[in-house]
DNA sequence: CTGTATGTTGAGCAG
DNA sequence: GCTGCTCAACATACA
């Protein structure tokens, strides 16, 4: 009697070197592939329609290559895992397995889910195996090395890495999957196919962007974008222009890898196979494969710290008394600064899910230690809503990053919100075509609208303050205070670390100097364009310049 | 403990 | 368009 297999996919939407999709069909007689739709990840501000619309074009692609290829398909389950799991595992419905094979996903939330469900399995008798696969290396083999505590700095954690040697060579799709038995395909019908964006609760809008899912165009982008192997052997990051747009300035793979359409193994080892045939190559951390290490590295820091995708509770992440401004934050996220850069580039995400890495920078820094100094979080769940590519380890660590919050410190260096894009664009071209409201514009103002005249403002028919928004705030100000804050931050920081017995409780002597000085209401320079709108955030205050003499005494 | 090298991509300026 | 300096000065990692 043969076995039964249920290759259950998340992340990993290949048939291509997929461990846990071979390890299904090893001595199986069926192999059952399965997606489950988690109402978890279903509601407002969850997941936004292009990630959406991407992941359902993943599974179509794979129940279009398992169908036509395979003569099986996929099996689209609805419902909490737990409960779809208990109901396959122990119940043996809607039909019986023996095995269930999955690909490890080190994020929070999965880990759980698949402790759970592993529990589960065992009550039901039924075996389960784990692969790795999405990361290069094996997180655990990786954190290993480093004892549990991988380094916050990119250098050592990539010699660390090479160190290892390269990793699995990537294997090629199987040539046979067992399908599942010709009674249970009878059984299953519409109703476990690929579900609509309205099923999902997204509107049924228009394709805006050009990134289409799925693991056949994901591996036809790489061939196409690595056909041009001098570009691919010479690529530095630094140097790509975030103001390209069709076609980008970059690959663009990062949707793929995130969702393991393409194998990054297979990426690595194509990579590594340019870089033979072009000496002289770039190196980490700008190269490509220094990306691949990138996207490595979070993940490890991830993998091996609580509370990673917060400020609270997080052990790496600097404490620094952000004030939200719910006004800011909305505009922010709306495109709406009065910053045609910002704007442009956040409109961007908005309608396409994505932007490039160095225009997530400057609405990043512009979020928080630049001009509005709004939490880091704010911004992380705003990406993950909007990003196509949101990845949990390499979004959370990258707002760490631009807030200065871990990894990168040097909080005076910031974007400027007009002049960065301007070396790179200096028609506003990119500008033009996200905010439509600047399209006629001159050149001259187009990063900054509110400095042409009134005539000029009439002529380009964009009168700001009525059709384009003034600027929130005015950056030379607004950034002169996030570095003083900054400061103040760091500051108390090193107060703390250099004297740790306080560190669980406030320093009384601070809480009695804020509350004397708290009279000093007349003082012209306590005035903060930080303090929040409704009065009742008492942080305002914290932001104020600690005095570094008065700390060194503790 | 101290010194040194290093840190993916700042701005503004000079040459 | 490029390189390099200064601004003022943050950190980590390691010898």
């Amino acid at each position: 009697m043969g076995k039964s297999a249920v290759l259950w996919f998340r992340k990993g939407l290949r048939l291509h070197d997929n461990l846990a999709l071979l390890e299904a069909c090893k001595d199986a007689t069926h192999v059952y592939p399965v997606f489950i739709i988690d109402p978890h990840f279903v509601g407002p501000g969850k997941v936004g329609v292009n990630r959406y619309r991407f992941l359902l074009e993943c599974l179509t692609d794979l129940d279009t290559s398992l169908k036509t290829k395979y003569n099986s398909r996929l099996i689209v389950l609805r419902g909490n895992p737990l409960d779809v799991m208990r109901s396959l595992l122990k119940d043996k419905q809607p039909f019986a397995v023996d095995k269930l094979c999955y690909e490890f996903d080190s994020e929070p939330y999965a880990r759980s889910r698949d402790a759970e469900v592993t529990k589960i399995a065992k009550e039901g008798g039924v075996e389960v195996t784990v692969s790795p696969g999405h990361t290069l290396f094996d997180l655990d083999e990786i954190l290993k090395k480093f004892k549990g505590t991988p380094p916050l700095s990119y250098g050592p954690f990539v010699k660390m890495v090479e160190s290892i040697g390269p990793p699995q060579t990537d294997k090629d799709a199987p040539a046979a999957i067992p399908a599942p038995p010709a009674a249970v395909l009878g059984k299953v019908d519409e109703s476990y196919s690929v579900p609509t964006l309205q099923e999902m609760g997204c509107e049924e809008t228009p394709h805006n962007g050009v990134l289409r899912g799925g693991e056949t165009v994901g591996l036809q982008r790489l061939h196409d974008v690595t056909r041009n192997e001098k570009w691919i052997a010479t690529f530095e990051k630094p140097k790509t222009k975030p103001t390209d747009f069709n076609p980008a300035s970059t690959t663009q793979m990062s949707p793929y890898m995130k969702f393991g359409c393409v194998s990054a193994r297979k990426f690595y080892h194509h990579l590594l196979a340019i870089y033979k045939r072009h000496k002289g190559h770039s190196q980490p951390p700008v190269s490509l494969l220094g990306q691949l290490y990138w996207r490595e590295f979070f993940y490890t820091v991830g993998y091996a710290t609580n509370n990673y995708d917060r400020m609270a509770g997080n052990k790496i992440c600097r404490q620094i008394a952000w004030v939200n401004n719910e006004e800011w934050i909305e505009a922010w996220q709306q495109g709406k600064t009065g910053y045609p850069w910002i704007d442009a580039a956040m409109r961007q995400l908005r309608r396409e899910g994505w932007m490039h890495h160095l225009a997530r920078h400057a609405v990043a820094c512009f979020l928080t230690r630049g001009d509005l100094f709004c939490s880091w979080e704010v911004g992380a769940k705003t990406f993950d809503e909007l990003l196509i590519d949101a990845d949990w380890s390499i979004n959370n660590g990258n707002w760490m990053w631009l807030s200065c919050s871990c990894f990168f410190y040097q909080f005076f260096r910031i974007y400027h919100p007009s002049t960065f894009a301007k070396k790179y664009d200096p028609t506003g071209a990119y500008v033009r075509r996200y905010v439509p409201e600047l399209r006629h514009m001159p050149d001259k103002y187009v990063y900054e609208p509110w400095k042409a005249p009134k005539a000029v403002q009439e002529e380009a028919k964009c009168i700001i303050g009525q059709d384009y928004p003034e600027p929130i705030v005015d950056h030379a100000e607004a950034s002169q205070e996030c570095k003083d804050r900054m400061k103040a931050a760091y500051d108390e920081h090193k107060a703390i670390k250099r004297a740790p017995k306080s560190e669980m409780k406030p320093d009384p002597d601070d809480e009695e100097e804020d509350d004397e000085e708290g009279e000093e209401e007349d003082d012209d320079e306590d005035y903060s364009i930080y303090k929040p709108l409704d009065g009742t955030n008492k942080r305002s205050r914290k932001g104020k310049k600690a005095s570094p003499k008065k700390k060194t005494k503790a």
